[in-house]
RNA sequence: GCCGUUGUAGCUCAACUGGUAGAGCAACUGACUUGUAAUCAGUAGGUUGGGGGUUCAAGUCCUCUCGACGGCACCA
């Protein structure tokens, strides 16, 4: 009997029933069959050898595809399973999940053994053993008491325990390879022989299924390429990564330190200062142009005010308190109760809607000590904020312009960015008409404007919906940043009003929104994606002056004193050294701009310009150069 | 919070299986007066994160504790 295969670039070809996906492979081209390592029909992935036996779309996959890598990374996961079953024993491990993932894969073990990066380069040799041996990959298909029987047999609890929790229809295998077999999926490449480049890169600890309650195993962390030279350049890209680490970065150009005595609190220096200054008074100007008003309220309020907007409860695990004259006091975690008071402060009009609270509020919340990380996850922080108090009717024109907002200050700083919507969590507040309302006004927002965006079931907040802006840094990491919730629970809590125009009082509809999200956090980011090379308007040092001696020290203070007049950060340096070694500290220091001043520039009243990236420019006027300087900052480029 | 690793001078790092802490840079002093990525010489700098213990002897071993790092879990 003979089958139709419809191939991927739309060309059908005839085979005899049973043909395996890699002989189709061969028919084609030998080349094709050589980087072949798995088939997908009809949108399933396959093995090679898997045999045909029906009409079908086929598309070969090899090396050359995303998925094709997967299958790759997943046999490397097996051998990885193999080379510790061999050094310690059937007994001494048991295998949980061995699954890809971005860029390499990870294996979960429960051994006793807690594994070094030693031990890691031992298992790495014996994998490479794995791999010389050159087994055959093979699957192998059991039913369900075969199958519990087998793994229960070895001691595999965690097999036995994902074979149970398998679905009722869904058709179990084991991959063999020489004394090793492993409950998988698939598909798998055809042997291990085929796996050329692969290195482990760390362990970790891992709950079980993920879940904290489990028993922890040790996960280790592994990526394999092609090519050797593609796993030199992934491993080189991560040792990039390190060195634009904000920490290290932060440190290094004197942005921020943290204490032993603050722990996941920022103490900001002088020149981390002026970069958040920056940010904040960016932030401040673009929301004046769009009739915000800004705010403050107190870091601490009584902690009845959070009892009552529902904080408490949700989160008073993550809160700090504090006791004094017998009252309790929580140091805010978020800024809307202190504007909701501000709002009631006093009676509002229809007419006066909406109103735009904003406020660079420091919020502080106690995150489990593992949790913390530089600037991205920090104890106190700061929200650019806003509470937008709005008619119903306003609803989807207000958050129409906080996402062109969001648009506008990602832009400039050349940050591409995703959009999710994020639906109500399980322990959300209210009533579900009201989530229903909420959930659609916001994707009508978004589908009449035509954004593109992923929907996070059960991830809004627990008092109404939001969407997310996640931005992808110049390493394509992901941050959420922007915010924008509908919130008409807080209206409701704190009785809300305003007097419409049949002089009868209504509910507003309150919309919380950051930009920056945290603005520690977003400087954290803008320090790893510029590298530290800040843009001119955020160097906390735009011009440095370079005196080639202390001859030129008096024109260096009178050129410094210009600069200074005109509005620019420059610093001068008098310290007696040779001009290459200045030069090399204010390189080191990523400055934009040096400016040398010698005998030549001296007698001339002219500098001589040195700029980051471009090297030395000549002779330059002071009045040309501080006209040019000055209209870099303003074009905030 | 959990698992693992880790903590030595301001910074980056040394100190073999326990034998009494050292280098470079920075700082300070002096000389040099310097032309586009490191001038030379000298000086000072440490209760080895903190507490307790084992030992004749602890940076090194044990223990408690704090911080940091890599993950997990968490993330309004």
């Amino acid at each position: 009997m003979e089958i139709q295969v419809i191939l991927s670039d739309g060309t059908s070809r005839r085979y005899a029933a049973g043909t395996t996906v890699e002989q189709v492979a061969g028919s084609i081209s030998l080349g094709l069959k050589k980087n072949a390592i798995a088939g997908r029909v009809d949108g399933e992935l396959v093995d090679l050898q898997q045999r045909i036996d029906a009409d079908c779309h086929l598309e070969i996959v090899t090396l050359e595809s995303k998925q094709g890598i997967d299958v790759y990374r997943h046999s490397t996961a097996h051998v990885l399973a193999q080379a510790l079953k061999r050094i310690y024993g059937e007994q001494a491990i048991q295998l949980g999940i061995g699954p890809v993932i971005e860029d390499g894969f990870y294996y979960d073990i429960d051994i006793d053994k807690p594994l070094s990066s030693e031990d890691l380069l031992a298992i790495e040799a014996e994998m490479e053993n794995v791999i010389q041996d050159n087994f055959s990959i093979v699957r192998r298909v059991v039913s369900r008491d075969e199958a519990l029987q087998i793994f229960a047999d070895k001691g595999e609890s965690y097999k036995v325990e994902l074979i149970n929790d398998l679905p009722e229809n869904v058709e179990i295998s084991i991959y063999d390879q020489g004394e090793f077999f492993d409950l998988c999926r698939g598909p798998h490449m055809p042997s291990t022989g085929r796996i050329k480049a692969f290195k482990l890169l760390h362990v970790a600890g891992a709950y079980w299924r993920g879940d904290a309650s489990n028993k922890m195993l040790q996960r280790i962390y592994g990526t394999a390429f092609p090519k050797k030279a593609q796993l030199d350049e992934h491993l080189y890209m991560l040792e990039e990564a390190k060195k634009r680490d904000h920490r290290k970065l932060g440190k290094e150009l004197e942005l921020f330190m943290f204490s032993e005595e603050a722990p996941g609190m920022p103490f900001y220096l002088p020149k981390g200062m002026i970069l958040r200054n920056e940010l904040e008074n960016f932030a401040r100007e673009l929301q004046r142009l769009r009739d915000y008003e800004e705010v403050r309220t107190p870091l601490m309020m009584n902690n009845r005010i959070w009892e009552e907007s529902g904080h408490w409860d949700h989160y008073k695990d993550n809160m700090y308190f504090t006791n004094v004259d017998e009252t309790k006091f929580a140091l805010k975690p978020m800024n809307c109760p202190g504007h909701m008071l501000i709002y009631k402060n006093s009676l509002h009009s229809y007419r006066e809607l909406p109103i735009r609270l904003s406020e660079f509020g420091q919020v502080h919340r106690h995150e489990f000590s593992g949790a913390l990380n530089g600037m991205m996850r920090v104890r106190t922080f700061c929200q650019d904020d806003a509470h937008l108090f709005v008619l119903p009717e306003q609803i989807e024109d207000e958050i129409g312009r906080v996402i062109e907002l969001i648009a506008h200050v990602y832009q400039v700083f050349g940050f591409e960015y995703k959009i999710e919507l994020s639906t109500r969590p399980d322990d959300y507040m209210g009533s579900s008409e009201l989530w229903d309302q909420a959930e659609k006004s916001l994707q009508h927002v978004l589908d009449n404007r035509g954004i593109e965006y992923r929907v996070n079931e059960g991830d809004g907040a627990f008092y109404g919906p939001k969407i997310d802006f996640h931005i992808l840094d110049a390493l394509k990491r992901s941050w959420q940043c922007g915010t924008i919730q509908l919130d008409f629970q807080m209206p409701e809590k704190f009785d809300l009003s305003y007097i419409g125009d049949d002089n009868l009082k209504h509910r507003p509809v309150v919309i919380h929104r950051a930009v920056y999200g945290s603005v520690d956090r977003f400087m954290g980011i803008l320090t790893e994606h510029f590298a530290g090379a800040f843009p001119l308007w955020l160097a906390p040092v735009q011009v440095k002056i370079l005196p080639v001696s202390d001859h030129e020290l008096d024109y260096a203070f009178e050129v410094k004193k210009a600069l200074e007049e005109a509005g620019i950060r420059v610093e001068l340096d008098v310290r007696s050294e040779k001009l290459g070694y200045k030069i090399r500290e204010a390189q080191l220091e990523k400055v934009m701009y040096m400016l040398v001043l010698g005998e030549k520039e001296r007698i001339s009243g002219n500098v001589s310009v040195r700029k980051r990236g471009e090297g030395d420019l000549g002779l330059r006027p002071i009045p040309e150069m501080i006209e040019q300087i000055v209209a870099e900052i303003r074009s905030k480029q």
